[in-house]
DNA sequence: CCACTTGCTGACTCGCGGGTCATTAAGTAT
DNA sequence: ATACTTAATGACCCGCGAGTCAGCAAGTGG
């Protein structure tokens, strides 16, 4: 009746500890998550783990990159081909995906960063390179074109893309720290966007 | 010549300790810093540091209560005692006050409730007690003042005093992880308020 | 059924660092 | 000086958890 618990399954390891990783990483954090904690939770034991994954931190960064891949590259596609006017995007799927980065694993990735970015600055970099420069890039295209095409002035927010995400951020944190006390988190990414047509439109 | 190097200075210590374990976790963070890295910047041992703290945790939590204690209380006399018009005040003090937070030592705090904070969640409530709930009120008091005066109309913004805070969240977050890609930090508060005033201006 | 490869296990090692305590030395009172 | 108090030291203890490895068993081929 029992099947086998030790199924040979060398394929499927990899992806099935870094999602084990991820959430126990989310959950308490890089240091304070043991190696043997992420093995139990994968289904398996901790010296397999290490037949995958040479260390602790291998695994942390096979974590990072995994969760990093694919994420910003919808937004930019989307700025991309979007038949809509600057102001309808920005109030449509642009505002719909900022709402959802809060409760995403990007999310979780921001904090380990926070955490442990000091010991890996290859991390960072990577997370930079993949993520933040390329989301910055789509935004800040998005604003110029609504400029060239005498939606926007020109203004500040040209060069200051950050100015968007900035309640993304502030979210993410109070999330983090205050979950407790309410905060609206939708309204208050809703309102800056309000805030900022209302400032560049021509 | 030698002064007697072991100083008998029971008032001094514990400000002496904690002034050192703070630069330490501003450095390395409170899981990556020894104790006895600590007793060394000091200058003293590490068994006389357990004569003033009994535990790494509550060295920790003394500073953390430490760097908190008066901070933003400045703020909050100075909304209230203010002559100036909210508008004044807003470009003026409030603005100067914000550009100060991310190089202040309230970001260092900020990085340690995000990496610490779960397992001292007592920590993150007092720090929400005496520095967060304190100056969004004084924020939300500002703005309604604002209101009343005629000044501004009625936004969503009185209800949502973190839209001031977020653009200082995120350059906060910014220096932590991305300081070698230059930011104006400045500029990105300045044009936040300008923003918001626009859209609250009656 | 047997020999062989290899995914997999879990008991073990070992260094690190938080925390202790016997001892010393600085200050104090008489 | 002498006895006493207490700030201060640093060698030591010990648990925890990252990383190892000898052995096991699931698959494979003949």
């Amino acid at each position: 009746m029992a099947q086998p618990r030790n199924q040979r399954r060398k394929k499927e390891r990899p992806q099935e500890i870094t999602e084990a990783a991820f959430q126990a990483f989310a959950e308490k954090g890089y240091a304070a998550t043991r190696v043997e904690e992420v093995a139990k939770r994968a289904g398996i034991s901790k010296g397999l783990l290490y037949l995958y994954f040479k260390t602790k931190e291998e695994l942390f960064k096979a974590v990072i990159r995994g969760v990093v891949i694919r994420r910003v590259d919808a937004l930019i596609a989307a700025v991309e081909t979007t038949e809509l006017s600057s102001e309808d995007f920005a109030r449509g799927p642009l505002l719909e995906f900022m709402k959802t980065v809060p409760g995403s694993p990007i999310a979780v990735v921001i904090r380990l960063l926070i955490s442990e970015g000091h010991r890996h600055p290859d991390l960072v970099e990577y997370y930079w390179d993949h993520v933040v420069s390329k989301g910055l890039a789509a935004i800040s295209g998005f604003i110029e074109r609504g400029v060239e095409r005498g939606e926007f002035r020109a203004t500040a927010v040209s060069e200051l893309p950050q100015l968007l995400l900035a309640p993304v951020m502030l979210a993410m944190i109070w999330r983090m720290l205050f979950a407790q006390h309410d905060l609206d988190t939708d309204k208050l990414i809703t309102t800056q966007i309000d805030m900022i047509l209302a400032y560049v439109k021509a």
